[in-house]
DNA sequence: GTTAGCATGTAAGGAGTTACATGATTTT
DNA sequence: AAAATCATGTAACTCCTTACATGCTAAC
């Protein structure tokens, strides 16, 4: 009864129309293009979340003259935007690293919304990750040291390779994290190509840059892609 | 309505009570032990899951002398051991790599048990993953070539970082690969006997197995499992 | 003239998790 | 006497997946 819905999709969803208002098929063409390679959202709960935030006030349909809606004459098409309950919410989201951002994927979608977030949410995340990823370690480690019990090398491999795993992605949040320490964001990235016109300026930092009205950002007419 | 209950959970029950009869308590020891690092399971999803296996005869309550049962005095403890059905439902298990051997935890928890099937059974799940981690890949690609969509340095942070850990994980699977075709015999003309009884204990799978001579770890524990 | 893409949904079910209920027995 | 551990279970809820239902239009 009630709500249902919430979790690594209500965090996707609500993330994405912060950058800008679409329409269910859109919106699931974006998510997938950004987030298809940690998660696969299907429309058969993407249209239900979407339903349920609508009737929480957290998003709401866009009739006015909004960037996307090309013109009718296909289908109906319901635009959705953001709503000021619905950015508080994302910023909650944002800043909780509830259970569904514990396993890998669901951090990973975290992850990518970073940039609407201030820097000492992203520090405790990351760190709340890194605890998470500790846990593990041990767990692996106790499984290493237990040898009373019968392990096949099959068994034996699995662990030494999940163990050498955790360690890296440890190793690659204590970057961030040093690098968020420093700077308050992390640096692009070691290849020359690729980052040039992310953070623009006035992303991150501040306390109280809650409402990221710089992101105007008008589409241009068809958002067609792929 | 009816049976629910499948996936990781109850490959991972037959394996374990492949190894020997156990209740429920000890099971769930058993498995946290083994399979802890990749999934820990819950009562609550334990007992449904016997209660469910016991409906579908793949396990049986054990009530003769058998190795787990120290001294009664305590409670009742139902102690369970695995069926004829239930073998075979454990090779069926471990022949199919089903969608819940499709993300990492799932995939930990079927190779666990990969000394339990036969070479070219094993190969071929090991060929599945690679090409579920290479859709993968194709997916971070595509999103690196997408260049059009706005991207922060997070987002391009976590698909530089995501890409190199596919990358890995892929070539992990290529040396199992090959090991397995080296030293893992597909058979020329063998009989199908398959599931039977057979299954010798010794599960080591004799020459060439991967060489995990390292791990010289030998923490100091003080960690006394359970 | 049929496939492919656009567009929105519902119903049923899967695979669990969390919280709760209950009671015995061993350890501190 | 209190706390931890042993032992088994249920009910409710979560969050997503699969399959289905519908209809329109653009392209091959």
């Amino acid at each position: 009864m009630s709500s249902q819905r919430s979790g690594a999709l209500e965090l996707a969803v609500l993330g994405v129309l912060h950058e800008t208002p679409l329409h269910g098929y859109e919106l699931r063409k974006r998510l997938n293009s950004l987030l298809g390679a940690f998660r696969a959202f299907g429309y058969g709960s993407l249209y239900p979340c979407l339903k349920d935030l609508l009737t929480k006030g957290l998003i709401a349909e866009d009739g006015a003259g909004t960037p996307v809606k090309p013109l009718a004459g296909r289908r109906s098409k319901i635009v959705y935007r953001l709503t000021a309950d619905g950015k508080e919410r994302l910023q909650d989201l944002l800043a909780q690293s509830g259970p569904a951002s514990w396993d890998d994927d669901g951090f990973g979608v975290h992850f990518a919304f970073f940039g609407l977030t201030q820097a000492d949410i992203r520090l405790r995340i990351l760190e709340g990750r890194r605890s998470r990823l500790e846990e593990r370690l041990e767990a692996f480690r106790a499984a290493a040291t237990r040898r009373r019990e019968r392990v096949d090398s099959y068994t034996l491999e699995l662990q030494r390779h999940g163990l050498e795993s955790v360690e890296r992605e440890v190793r690659w949040l204590n970057e961030l994290i040093a690098s968020e320490r420093q700077s308050g964001t992390v640096p692009g990235g070691q290849h020359g190509a690729a980052v040039d016109e992310a953070m623009p300026d006035g992303v991150a930092s501040g306390p109280g840059d809650l409402d990221h009205s710089d992101l105007g950002h008008t589409a241009p007419d068809h958002t067609e892609d792929s």
